[in-house]
DNA sequence: CCATAAATGTCGATT
DNA sequence: AATCGACGTTTATGG
C-alpha cells in the first residue's frame, strides 16, 4: 500500500531565506497568473513576504506576496514539496510547486538602521514655503497645504498686488500636475474672498507637454533649482 | 612605503549573484539617499541590475539600480571593497562600500519561460459589455472600445431615451479616471451625431474624492460587484 | 485603520 | 525619446 502521508509545516523565518529551485508558480487573487516550471530564486523575508525572481526584471519579482501572509510547506509521499503562501487580509494565494532545490540558505540580517533621503518633493515644498520669492518676485506665503474639497493646494501665496496665487509643486512637472492645479484653481476661484486666483506650476523639471498645457490655461511655469535653493537655505544659516 | 595599488574590475554576471554583507550604501541621482553600515542582501541579476534588500519592506529594495548599468569593483590596499554601479543613460550612481562578506553565491537560472496573466479590469470590461444593465437600467451597448482622437472609450451605450452614454471602467475609481472620462466626454459631445453624451464612471470601488469630482461634473458613479457579475455570467451559461 | 498622494515608482504600448 | 495609462502598484503620511 502506497503511503499517502502528508506533512504540513508552518514556516517561520528569521532574517532572509534564499532558495534557488526548479519550480512552478500559480497566483490567484487580484489576477490569475501562472509560471511554468523553470529555475528561479525564491526570497522569503522576516516580515513573511515571499518573492519569486528571474534573473532579468530589474528588482521586480515575477510573483510575490506582500505581508501580512503565512507560508506553509506541504510534503507529499512522492517527495513533492508545495509552498502555499496565503494573504491574511484577503484570499490571495501563491502556490509554489518545487521540483528540485539547488540552494537553500538563511541569514539573519539584524536591525536595519534605516534609509535617509534628501531631495524629495516634501523637502522642495518646505524650501519653497520658506523662500516663496524663488517662485516669483515679491511673492509671500499665505498658507502651506491650503485645504480644498478635493485636497490641499501645496502653497497659497499673495503677489505684491494682493492677488491670490495657488502654487503646485512637483519634482517632475507632468501633465497630471497641471490638471491637479487646474482643479484647485477652479474651486478656489469659486470663493469670492479669494478670487481671482492665478496659478503657478513649480517643478525641478517641466515636461514639454505639461508646459504647453499650463501656458494654454494661463498657468505660469517656474523651474526650480533644488541645489541652489538648498544653498540659499544654507546661506541663511551663515553668520554674516 | 604603503602600497596604494587599486584594482578595478568590470564585473559581468551570468544568472543571479547573491551577496550578504555588512555594507554602507550611497545613492546619488534623482535624489540622494544614504544607508549606514548594516548587514544586507545584495542581488545582482544577469541584466546588470543591482538591488539592496533588508529583511522587510516586502519585495522593494532599500536601494537599487535599474538596467542598463555597469558594476565595477574597486579594491583598495586596505582590503576595503567598493562597488560602484553606474547608470548608462544618466549619471545616477550607487556606491556600495563593503566591510565584510558573509555570503557570496552565483547561480545560473537559465531561460525564463515567461509569465501568463489574466487581468481583472479587462475581464470587468468584458462582463459589463455583456451585461450593460448592470451599469444602469435599460442601458444597451453601442460599442466596446469606441474610438476617439485621444484613445478609445471603454463602452459607448444608449439609455432607453436614446441618449448616448460614455462609460469608463476601472478596478479602482480614482480622480485620474474621472479626468480621463471628462476628456472623452468633451470630444464626444463635439460630434453632433452623438451629442448630448452623458458619462458614467463604473468601478469596483470609487474613492471619495473621485466621486466628489465626478458628481461636480455631472458624471454618474456606479460601483460594480465583480463577483456577482461573474455569477450572473455563469448563470447565463446554464441551460434552461 | 482608512484615505490620499508620492515614488529613484516600474512596465509596456504607442506615437 | 517622450508620453500615456495600468499596476496584484508599494510606501509613507495624516486624519
Amino acid at each position: 500500500m502506497a503511503c499517502r502521508e502528508v506533512c504540513h509545516a508552518r514556516v517561520a523565518c528569521v532574517g532572509v531565506r534564499l532558495v534557488i529551485a526548479r519550480c512552478q508558480v500559480d497566483y490567484a487573487g487580484r489576477l490569475s497568473a501562472h509560471l511554468p516550471v523553470a529555475t528561479r530564486l525564491i526570497m522569503v523575508k522576516a516580515d513573511g513576504s515571499v518573492s519569486i525572481h528571474s534573473d532579468d526584471r530589474a528588482y521586480k519579482p515575477l510573483n510575490w506576496m506582500t505581508p501580512p501572509c503565512t507560508l506553509s510547506e506541504t510534503t507529499g509521499a512522492d517527495g513533492g514539496v508545495v509552498w502555499t503562501v496565503s494573504a491574511v487580509k484577503s484570499d490571495d494565494t501563491l502556490r509554489i510547486t518545487i521540483e528540485e532545490v539547488l540552494l537553500d540558505v538563511r541569514h539573519d540580517l539584524g536591525p536595519e538602521p534605516g534609509l535617509v533621503k534628501d531631495g524629495v518633493e516634501r523637502r522642495l515644498q518646505q524650501l519653497l514655503a520658506e523662500h516663496p520669492s524663488a517662485i516669483g518676485a515679491g511673492l509671500s506665503l499665505v498658507r502651506r497645504e491650503y485645504p480644498t474639497a478635493i485636497g490641499p493646494v501645496d502653497l497659497l501665496c499673495r503677489d505684491p498686488d494682493g492677488t491670490s496665487v495657488a502654487v503646485e509643486i512637483k519634482r517632475r512637472g507632468d501633465i497630471d500636475g497641471v490638471e491637479q492645479l487646474t482643479r484647485y484653481l477652479e474651486l478656489l476661484n469659486r470663493d469670492p474672498l479669494l478670487a481671482p486666483v492665478r496659478g503657478i506650476f513649480a517643478a525641478q523639471e517641466i515636461r514639454p507637454q505639461a508646459r504647453t498645457l499650463a501656458v494654454d490655461r494661463g498657468i505660469a511655469c517656474v523651474t526650480v533649482d533644488y541645489e541652489a535653493l538648498r544653498g540659499t537655505d544654507d546661506s541663511s544659516l551663515r553668520l554674516f
